[in-house]
DNA sequence: GCCCAGGTGCGGC
DNA sequence: GCCGCACATGGG
C-alpha cells in the first residue's frame, strides 16, 4: 500500500485507508482474517477485485522458475500482490511518477484531488471531467506533465471507454499501441505503459523496469543481462525504447507469464538498501 | 548548493 | 535510430 505500486493510502489506527472507486475504504488483516470497512456503493465483490483474490499466487509462484534467487524473493514477499486500480489514476500517477520520488509523488497527487473537492477531507481521486475544471496550484507547475495530464483527461471525457480497447490486447499489442501507436498517451513511454497494463489492465506479463529493477537484475540476475554486453547497460543513461523492449522481453522469457508479479518482488529487494526507502519499514 | 528520485519528449547528429 | 538535454518537486 505505501511502496509506490499505489499511492494516497496511509495506515492510521491499525486500518489502511484509501479510496475504491471514488469510495472510501479500510481494511486490515487480524490473523488469517482480512477484515475491510466500506460504505454500500462497494461491494465485496470489489473489493476481492481490487486485492486481486480471485488470482492463485501459490499456483503463480510454482510457474516461476526455480532458481535460488527467484525462490528467496518469492519467500520474503509473500502476501504481496498486485493490485487492480483505475486505469485514469494509474496513469495520472505514473505519468507524475517519471523521475519523481514516491514521497514527491504522493504529495503531488494529494495536492491535486484537494484542488478538485477542497470541500472534502480526505479528498476523492477526480474524474476526468473534475480535472479538467482545476487549474494549476500554481504557474508552470508539474510543466509540461500537467499539460499531458490535461489532454489524458480530455481524451477520457470524449472517449470514457477508451482503456476497454486495451482488456482485450495481448501484453504486447497493448504496450505497442501505447507507447508507440496511435493510441499513445504523452507522457507514457515504455516504463510508465508497463505500470499501467500491470497495475490496471490485467497485463501481468507486464515487466516495468525502471531505475530500481535495472539495478535488482544486475544484481541479482545477471544472466539476464549478459547478452547486452559487459558494461553495455549504464544505470545513469535511459535506455532507449528498442533497448527496454528488449530486456523486458529476455525477463518474460525467463519468469513466464507472471513476470509482472515478480518485478515488484525484484523493485523491494532491489530498493531495500536505500535509505529513503528504509523509511518505509518495508 | 548539489545529488537523487518508479522517465519522457524533443532536437541534433 | 541513438545521444544529450531540459524538465518540476522535495528530501538528504
Amino acid at each position: 500500500m505505501d511502496c509506490g505500486q499505489i499511492f494516497r493510502w496511509k495506515k492510521d489506527e491499525g486500518f489502511w485507508k484509501g479510496w475504491l472507486n471514488g469510495s472510501r475504504v479500510e481494511m486490515r488483516i487480524e490473523g488469517d482474517i482480512l477484515q475491510y470497512r466500506a460504505k454500500p456503493p462497494i461491494t465485496e465483490d470489489m473489493v476481492v477485485n481490487f486485492l486481486t483474490l480471485d488470482l492463485d499466487y501459490m499456483k503463480i509462484y510454482d510457474g516461476l522458475p526455480r532458481d535460488e534467487t527467484t525462490s528467496t524473493l518469492i519467500q520474503r514477499y509473500r502476501g504481496l500482490r498486485i493490485l487492480r486500480q483505475n486505469p485514469w489514476e494509474c496513469s495520472v500517477s505514473y505519468i507524475i511518477s517519471a523521475s519523481m520520488s514516491i514521497r514527491s509523488i504522493n504529495a503531488i497527487l494529494n495536492r491535486i484531488c484537494w484542488a478538485a473537492y477542497p470541500k472534502q477531507e480526505p479528498s476523492p481521486f477526480p474524474t476526468p471531467q473534475d480535472f479538467l475544471k482545476i487549474s494549476p496550484p500554481r504557474a508552470n507547475y508539474l510543466g509540461k506533465k500537467w499539460f499531458y495530464l490535461a489532454r489524458l483527461a480530455n481524451i477520457l471525457s470524449s472517449n470514457p471507454s477508451f482503456f476497454k480497447e486495451f482488456e482485450n490486447l495481448s501484453y504486447l499489442d497493448a504496450w505497442n499501441k501505447l507507447v508507440k501507436g496511435n493510441e499513445h498517451i504523452m507522457g507514457v513511454g515504455p516504463k510508465v505503459a508497463d505500470c499501467v497494463l500491470l497495475f490496471s489492465l490485467n497485463k501481468f506479463d507486464a515487466f516495468p523496469i525502471d531505475r530500481w529493477v535495472l539495478r535488482g537484475l544486475k544484481k541479482f540476475y545477471p544472466r539476464i543481462l549478459e547478452k547486452f554486453g559487459k558494461g553495455g547497460i549504464h544505470e545513469s543513461k535511459t535506455l532507449t525504447v528498442h533497448t527496454y523492449a528488449s530486456i523486458s522481453e529476455s525477463a518474460r522469457m525467463y519468469f513466464g507469464r507472471y513476470c509482472g508479479i515478480l518485478q515488484e518482488s525484484i523493485f523491494l529487494a532491489s530498493r531495500i538498501n536505500d535509505t529513503s526507502f528504509l523509511q518505509c519499514g518495508l
